[in-house]
RNA sequence: GCGAUGGUGGUGAAGUGGUUAACACACCAGAUUGUGGCUCUGGCAUUUCGAGGGUUCGAUCCCCUUUCAUCGCCCCA
């Protein structure tokens, strides 16, 4: 048996970057006041599948299964099913809650073909601030998106920026669009055929057709925006400016998702060390969804980001994420006569806070403390018969090779000493009483 | 969904149509009967070379199928 295609297991340290990054996650979330939603791993399917969608993927690419009631599908990312339960709560009725701040992160399921750093079972974390329209949202969104990515140590991030404009903006570019490619479209790749019948703005995307003259002479979205529209994009990058969060207008963004509205913005880091440029995190803002479940006109704003890329980017520059430091002590135990008594030592220890560890087996003591050297232990506690029977425990400090006999009710405090010498002073700050946090 | 390359112990990997599938690391045991790291000795793939089928006296090797991984395309909510 092997893990399904697409899908991965994580342990040890792998575990512990995963730990990491969702720790980083937490910190910057809360500082930003956003607290936690945990929907449903699974909806039922018309939450992601929507009507009048004209996604190029949503119908195919989604775990759909029918358990004999109704059409279930593993959620594929995690907005639709935050923007269900805002609007299955009534979160909209309590003014004093608005803007709802949210973030999530876990496992989401699309049946792509997997590649590296792109699994069928993947992670994301992503934010949606629901109920309050307003240009400083979507820069706080940046914000916190960039705050996050830099935490990590991912630099030479660029945030790609574009506003989609409101609805009669969209409309008059979408004619424009459509009347400018008309005299085109033999031109155009297959795809793009398609999109200009279905979704005219994704022509923009379109890796095939970039080079083409029709696409270099073809509107612009800044061309068609209505004032107001204009006027919150404004407001927008001014925001980003006064927080001195640097990005570039990408007119050519318009997401693959038809339910954006105003900004829509990717960020985009380029590592060397990766070789390709990559989306580090992306979303925008959607006036509409609150709508579509049910709810009444609100505006939301949100991003998400994966989470294996988080990782892979912060590894690719260096940020190791997780170290393995090791335990502060593993008990050595020689006899079976002895289990008992090293359990209790070993159990006392950790009640103390000691990360501890006992051999089980009652190996030879070379390999037990081969057991020690791979478990970078700061202490061996030895225990055999003669210490049983005097009631003693040898401990050594595996740092100084110093080893002394104490009896057990002095082990604790014997241990202790060492790290009261070692804290002595910070080494930071040089103050014995150290506040300064190491 | 399309194309390319690959799969040999715990790991990195050699290898060949024919007897016991190199080498290294790791691991285990002993030398050293209660003090590790160094050294030496030995052990460690064998109903096995991803899985299934075929050719053959004989297949890890050749052929077919399949699966998984990696890379590219597509797509990326």
């Amino acid at each position: 048996m092997q893990v399904v295609k697409g899908t991965q297991d994580f342990m040890g340290l792998q575990a512990r970057k995963w730990q990491a990054v969702e720790d980083v996650i937490r910190q910057i979330t809360t500082v930003y006041g956003y607290s936690e939603i945990r929907t449903p791993i699974f909806e039922y399917t018309e939450v992601f599948k929507r009507e009048n969608d004209s996604s190029d993927m949503v119908n195919k690419e989604m775990y759909t299964f029918d358990m004999g009631e109704s059409s279930l599908t593993l959620r594929p990312e995690g907005t639709a099913g935050v923007v269900r339960s805002f609007v299955e709560k009534k979160i909209y009725g309590n003014p004093a809650e608005l803007p709802a701040k949210m973030y999530y992160m876990g496992p989401m399921f699309r049946h792509e073909r997997p590649q590296k750093g792109r699994y069928r079972q993947f992670s994301q974390f992503g934010v949606e601030v629901i109920g309050v329209k307003s240009p400083i949202l979507d820069a706080e969104n940046i914000a916190l998106g960039y705050s996050l990515v830099s935490a990590l140590g991912i630099k030479n991030i660029t945030i790609h920026l574009n506003t989609l404009g409101d609805d009669a903006s969209r409309d008059a570019y979408r004619v424009a669009l459509k009347e400018h490619f008309a005299s085109h479209l033999d031109e155009l790749c297959e795809d793009c055929k398609r999109r200009y019948e279905q979704n005219p703005l994704r022509l923009l995307d379109c890796k095939i057709d970039a080079d083409l003259e029709c696409m270099k002479s073809a509107p612009k979205m800044s061309d068609y925006l209505t004032e107001e529209s204009k006027e919150y994009f404004e407001q927008v990058k001014a925001a980003l400016d006064a927080l001195e969060i640097p990005y570039v207008i990408d007119d050519k963004l318009v997401r693959g998702l038809d339910y954006y509205t105003h900004t829509v913005f990717e960020a985009i880091a380029t590592s060397d060390a990766l070789g390709a440029q990559l989306a580090v995190f992306a979303g925008g803002r959607y006036d509409k969804l609150v709508e579509y479940f049910g709810g009444p006109a609100m505006s939301g704003v949100g991003f998400a980001a994966g989470m294996e890329r988080l990782i892979m980017m912060a590894e690719a520059e260096g940020n190791e994420l997780a170290t393995d430091d090791g335990i502060d002590a593993y008990v050595m135990c020689l006899s079976n006569k002895c289990l008992t008594k090293a359990l209790e030592l070993t159990t006392e220890l950790r009640a103390s806070g000691y990360i501890a560890d006992m051999d089980v087996q009652c190996r030879s003591m070379k390999a037990q403390f081969k057991s020690v050297d791979r478990s970078k232990a700061k202490f061996a506690l030895i225990l055999g018969e003669d210490e049983l029977a005097n009631g003693v425990v040898n401990i050594k400090h595996i740092a100084t090779q110093e080893q002394k006999s104490v009896k057990y009710e002095d082990m604790i405090d014997h241990i202790d000493s060492y790290f009261v010498v070692e804290n002595e002073t910070c080494p930071t700050c040089g103050n014995p009483d150290c506040t300064c946090g190491k």
